[in-house]
DNA sequence: ACGCTATGAATGAACG
DNA sequence: CGTTCATTCATAGCGT
């Protein structure tokens, strides 16, 4: 086993200089295919990359930026705590916690979005439906394997956190209307 | 003080293979209320979800699906053999058969940061060949191991980071147009 | 050798 | 729908 060659592309300073130079000097963020060509045509000299690489490295590159920030902001050892009181907009912010309601009402488009919508009413606070009714889960990770087993070794790694060996709480061997119906929906539901 | 939740919807692996068979078995890409329903009240056995998880996850999966084939066309001369994709029916017994290449046809706007993926597709890490856009599979488990294309490494067991649906399978070595000619993104660049 | 940090890679969420 | 932001996983690299 091996194969792999390199799991992760990691730029030599070469590579990062160019990128850095692009980004700082040239301020390119979003660069356009051509760009994107001849950059890997460059830093392909140095090292195996793919068009990927870039993309990546600008993305985080990015964002890293804006974390800093956006940390550095929020951590402010000076003053300044008290300052923002109302001007960082809320939701999807540093202290994220979801706005259950503010979902509801505008997801962008109308396609499956109305299907979705007419459903999502409930995105966190009512769950009514007609369908949970009754928790069906019998089998819990009945298919879980049926789906993917194809973990060749191992895996071992180690659980990070909740693994896979629970989670459901299933505990209603009762009667489920369509488990493990997959055919239903595929067929039927379509 | 217990925590948050999570903020972000981790999917477990029985989620995801759930909702690959949606899509791509039943080719469900635009789910009425209905089978939002239905595929909501699935998915909660394994973790918290709502809705909105599923449409987003759905939007992504388009989303990424579409960059990838426009690189297909991009890179294999314009659409020439994309017509033979779908060719082995599933005859599975349930007899799903999926519709998938139907949406290609309109992929000639290259916009911004998409003309990464569009340019390039190996990782370096795992490369598919075959489109896994059909679970085209013979077995008799209808809908098992069509969806796990075989992931050798990543191996992660729990959130999503197994990645599965991604193929990179062209690694151009190095057929760009080569546009060498790197006049002059910034000044100098190097 | 082991643990921490920096960062590449992946994807969920959301904007326009 | 395509693009962009944010969060998280995974790992190469380095320090102790």
């Amino acid at each position: 086993m091996e194969a792999h060659q390199q799991a992760r592309w990691t730029p030599t300073p070469e590579q990062i200089g160019m990128l850095k130079d692009i980004y700082y000097n040239s301020g390119i963020r979003s660069p356009t295919p051509e760009q994107i060509q001849q950059i890997i045509a460059r830093l392909r000299q140095y090292s195996r990359i793919e068009v990927m690489n870039i993309f990546y490295w600008l993305e985080n590159h990015i964002s890293r930026e804006r974390q800093k920030m956006r940390l550095a902001a929020t951590t402010t050892t000076t003053i300044t705590r008290d300052l923002h009181l109302i001007n960082t907009a809320p939701s999807s912010s540093t202290g994220h916690f979801v706005n259950t309601a503010a979902q509801m009402g505008n997801y962008g488009s109308v396609t499956m979005e109305k299907s979705f919508r007419d459903c999502s009413i409930s995105s966190g606070r009512d769950h009514i439906e007609t369908l949970p009714l009754f928790p069906i889960h019998g089998g819990e990770d009945n298919f879980s394997t049926a789906y993917c087993n194809n973990k060749p070794d191992s895996s071992s790694y180690y659980s990070g956190r909740y693994g896979s060996d629970d989670g459901h709480g299933s505990s209603c061997p009762s009667l489920e209307l369509s488990l493990n119906s997959y055919t239903s929906w595929s067929s039927g539901l379509m």
